[in-house]
DNA sequence: ATCAGCATGTAAGGCGTTACATGATTCA
DNA sequence: TGAATCATGTAACGCCTTACATGCTGAT
């Protein structure tokens, strides 16, 4: 029941708030929820299964469509769950950055090798940036909806921190140019 | 040879600054690398003996004590792996946040339980702060120390990052009590 | 004497990715 | 017509954690 698959309350967060299919679950999931979070079908599909026999969530028969399209609505047990699982404190929060690994051992090659791993950090952050502050954006004339509100928190989470990382590469090339 | 297994990576990172023991890298693994990286003694012993297999490594007799101790060494094959592996643009950086799986998808619950889930965030974060202070004081005096003052670029590179946390979560707080 | 910490390792099992397999539909 | 995207799933495999197994040493 208190599982440890944390991909079974991604689907059941993203199902309280819509019904959705297991493709739509893999979009949402590679949207604003990649930040920090992360699923692959590999994961979804066999989540979607066992929840299902274990009564969290339930098919939908789709009438509209031609294409196969099953739709997954969350149960009352479903939304106990997953309401259990938001009020339990513990949280694991892990970061695995293998840039920083690289930065932490540049010691053993060139500095230019570490401005360079830099630089492709920056790039890439401030790509992503870019990308979160249109969701921010997007989400700002939807303040008074309880879900979007907090959408809004994990993206202006997401900006907090990646203005952090740009403003630490800053600082990292200066020590390393020193 | 080009494996994926970071955790060799790590390993080798370590012993290019001192011969350690598998116990020494766990404990250096649970020090400052922790903030972006992990490793248990279930994934060490066991990489320690294949890298050993492959030649990046090799056991040192241990003359001094009496207890059980086995001292690696890096091999030159096991810097130009480590060094071809720091010179590779490529790198993953996850982040795998619980916490903020929880707030995303707060909408679900009442605000007082993310209020809650942010002041606990708040409070870990706080302290690893302090610690992450603390190691960077310890490292002010090495900085022309190559290898010591790319292990200062990633302290720093934590403190910035949990300074913009803290700011969040106060920003956050501000907007569920409005 | 006992407990915490030092020290090395193995085994089971979980979680998740990648790749594969299949096929429909839309749009240029 | 062909490519991209929609859509669902399975299988193999790999990495890693947890728990277990064992024993020594130093401090109280």
């Amino acid at each position: 029941m208190a599982k440890d698959r944390k991909i079974d309350m991604v689907i059941l967060g993203l199902l309280a708030h819509e019904d959705l299919t297991g493709y739509d679950i893999k979009k949402r999931i590679d949207g604003a929820i990649s930040l920090f979070w992360k699923g692959s079908f590999g994961s979804i599909y066999p989540a979607l299964s066992s929840m299902e026999k274990e009564g969290l969530v339930e098919k939908k028969a789709d009438a509209t469509g031609k294409r196969e399209r099953i739709f997954y609505h969350v149960t009352d047990k479903g939304i106990d769950c997953l309401k259990a699982w938001l009020e339990d404190e513990k949280a694991t929060n892990d970061l695995k950055y293998e840039t920083l690994l690289k930065l932490h051992f540049g010691g053993s090659a060139d500095r230019k090798t570490s401005l360079r791993n830099i630089k492709v950090f920056e790039k890439e952050i401030s790509e992503k940036l870019s990308i979160l502050q249109q969701f921010k954006k997007n989400l700002e004339g939807f303040m008074d909806d309880e879900d979007h509100l907090h959408y809004y928190l994990t993206v202006t989470f997401g900006i907090t921190t990646y203005e952090g990382y740009l403003k630490w590469c800053e600082e990292a090339r200066r020590l390393l140019l020193r």
